[in-house]
DNA sequence: AGAGTGGGCCTTTTT
DNA sequence: GGCCCACTCT
């Protein structure tokens, strides 16, 4: 059945019975109204999404009022690229990115009634840090009573605060209970992190969240005209979404209530960061006419690896129960691979990778999939010594690393002469300047209308100590040429050749390596016209390394080194998992309540889920810790537990690892 | 006084 | 390996 429809003087024809299976169809053609589609692993749930999407515009609704939120805004680019080649319609014209994103986009117009000017600059998840680390100093807390919490964890406990919309106090019992006892100087410096934030147009990753809900929830006329302008709302990942988002898009529907939420609560794993399955699970309790679809067949991977996943995930107790149901036909059996220590584990990867490239797979063929970043540790040395091309996906984000955000917070200068914190970063890279000359610096130049011209002030030197002074004048000429170029490629080539160039050769080994990744930067920045779309499409996403890897002139091949969490919605043909052992994974920081553990189970099973052919789960007996301690380790109970208890088949293949392997090296 | 450097501590997941 | 703190050098 081929439905044509006309379109925009365009004919388009898209074969909905071809293309999709009965349940995807159901899902992409229902009408309007709250709908909730139970989307398993490897169903296509990207594709019933595009299609839906596509679905809507063929039955003639225009483009520009639609919303689609998603979890990342790569997933989001790459369903509105495919819409549009199954639907022509104007590029662009759909809203579409991740909650961030599209915060950003409406605050940027509509901010001013919550406080914020259109200029508002974005705090990244270190700045946030930086400005928490100001605000302690300045109350003085009274750090004799040891144990105060980090700038970090301090970011972490506001923020989990705003997006459960709990109080303080509710989540220090419940999250930090260690630092329950110091809920006043805790609460004293959020409430004053708050104030400098507001005072310097300054907002973080949550505010963009909580300023859009207040803007929503205080502002009738706003709300009434989002809502009317919203006709259809498509939430991808509904699992991860948190109490604050979940208000977002129920005050986006109120209008027209045609919300359409897709996701598989077996992947929920983002709770650490507010996130909460019984938002999914309860969905229909705060629309009771929701109809529902779901998504079973998985065209992903064999029945073998499904088989685990499904018995895994079925001793959660806090789920919509579901079996994924195989399309494909039977393949290996996953294998168990118990390794002597972590070093035969790096080892057997390294090797066996090489075994599976003799059988002619390719190296993007293959994964390493871990829980922690620092699982890798040992497998990056050890796939490096073998000559072995690896990625690694996250760990420190691309725009997170030093060189790149001293870089930009030059750009961050030019595009906004108040932002301090950009200020402080930049003062303190000049020789003879550290945290207390920046600090006098910043006081000098912040008053006045323009601290750019004001930092090239003769006089200015004259309060620094002589020593000091010479690097603060270079650093004033080169910020003034800086801003003469308009656009942020240039303004970045110009800060690389005069002067950041010198100052990675005089501090790194590895400086060349820097100056590509700030070239990278300046190629990805001359998609920009102007630094502030630039800086803050950087200050949101971090996802930008898998551009430079498909963009690099080099057709490079390589395995794929990643957390878990960062392998969600990929997959590949052979997928090796580490350290499956108690304490790792599960993470002994997770094995406290069945919540956890259940969280913990769902990372197992999104990792499970990403093979399509082939899974080796790795067991190291021994650990040597940094301590130089061996302890020995279990297998993890994801794996004992599925074993079945009498006597049927095994679920895994044992494979234990033949000599040829050198011997393990002590010490 | 404040910048630079070496030693001890610990390791979740991220828009 | 990364981060904070305490110590030493200018």
């Amino acid at each position: 059945m081929v439905r044509t429809f006309k379109l925009g003087g365009r004919r388009v024809a898209v074969d909905w019975e071809r293309d999709l299976n009965d349940e995807q169809r159901a899902a992409v053609m229902a009408p309007g109204g709250p709908m909730l589609i139970i989307a398993g692993a490897g169903s296509g749930k990207t594709r019933v999404l595009t299609y839906r999407l596509a679905w809507l515009l063929a039955q003639g609704v225009r483009p520009d009022r639609v919303l689609l939120m998603t979890f990342t805004n790569r997933a989001a680019r790459e369903m509105l690229q495919r819409v549009e080649q199954l639907v022509p319609h104007e590029s662009g014209a759909i809203w579409g990115g991740t909650f961030h994103h599209i915060a950003n986009r409406v605050l940027r117009t509509h901010g001013t009634h919550v406080g914020l000017s259109s200029e508002f600059t974005i705090l990244d998840r270190e700045d946030a840090g930086d400005l928490l680390g100001v605000c302690v100093s300045e109350l003085k807390v009274p750090i004799e009573r040891r144990r105060f919490p980090r700038p970090r964890v301090l970011g972490a406990i506001a923020s989990f605060r705003v997006n459960t919309a709990q109080t303080l106090e509710r989540v220090l019992e419940e999250r930090y209970p260690m630092f329950a006892a110091l809920r006043e100087p805790i609460d004293a410096v959020l409430t004053l992190y708050h104030q400098r934030k507001r005072r310097q147009q300054l907002v973080d990753y949550d505010d963009l969240l909580v300023e859009w809900l207040r803007l929503l929830d205080e502002h009738p006329a706003v709300r009434a005209q989002l809502a009317e302008r919203f006709e259809h709302v498509l939430v991808d990942e509904y699992q991860d979404t948190n109490t604050l988002q979940r208000r977002i898009v129920d005050r986006l529907a109120t209008r027209h209530r045609n919300l359409s939420v897709v996701g598989d609560d077996a992947q929920a794993i983002y709770s650490f960061r507010g996130a909460d399955v019984r938002g999914m699970i309860e969905f229909r309790s705060r629309y009771p006419d929701t109809r529902e679809a779901r998504l079973e067949v998985n065209y992903r991977s064999t029945p073998e690896i499904l088989e685990v996943a499904n018995t895994s995930i079925a001793h959660n107790r806090t789920r919509l129960p579901k079996q994924l149901r195989p399309s494909r036909t039977g393949g290996l059996r996953p294998a168990f691979v118990p390794c002597a220590d972590h070093f035969e584990q790096s080892r057997f990867i390294a090797e066996y990778i090489l075994h599976l490239l003799d059988q002619g797979r390719d190296l993007f063929d293959i994964a390493v999939l871990y829980r922690s970043h620092w699982h890798a540790m040992e497998i990056q040395l050890e796939l490096t010594a073998r000559d072995i091309p690896f990625t690694v996906r996250g760990g420190l984000r691309f725009f997170e690393q030093m060189h790149i955000k001293d870089v930009l917070a030059m750009l961050r200068i030019g595009h906004n002469g108040h932002d301090e914190l950009a200020w402080q970063r930049v003062l303190r890279l000049l020789p003879r300047i550290g945290g207390r000359l920046a600090q006098r610096v910043w006081d000098a130049i912040a008053g006045q209308p323009d601290p750019v011209t004001a930092a090239s002030a003769p006089m200015l030197a004259a309060i620094l100590p002589p020593a000091a002074r010479p690097s603060l004048r270079r650093l004033a000429r080169l910020l003034a040429g800086m801003v003469e170029r308009a656009d942020p490629a240039e303004q970045l080539t110009f800060v690389l050749e005069e002067y950041y160039g010198d100052h990675l050769d005089a501090r790194y080994p590895n400086a060349a390596q820097r100056r590509q990744d700030i070239e990278a930067v300046r190629d990805f920045a001359a998609q920009y016209k102007t630094p502030e779309a630039f800086l803050s499409d950087v200050a949101i996403t971090g996802d930008f390394t898998g551009e430079t890897c498909e963009d690099g002139p080099d057709e490079q091949h390589f395995v794929t080194l990643t957390t878990v969490h960062q392998a969600k919605g990929l997959e590949w043909p052979v997928v090796l998992i580490p350290w499956m052992a108690d304490g790792r994974f599960p993470t002994d920081l997770a094995m406290g309540t069945t919540a956890e553990l259940e969280e913990e189970r769902r990372v197992f099973h999104v990792a499970v889920t990403r093979a399509k052919d082939e899974l080796y789960l790795l067991v190291p007996h021994v650990w040597s810790n940094y301590r130089r301690q061996r302890i020995l380790m279990k297998p993890s109970r994801f794996l004992t537990e599925l074993t079945p208890p009498n006597g049927g088949t095994p679920l895994l293949e044992t494979m234990l690892i033949e000599s040829g392997l050198p011997a393990v090296t002590s010490g």
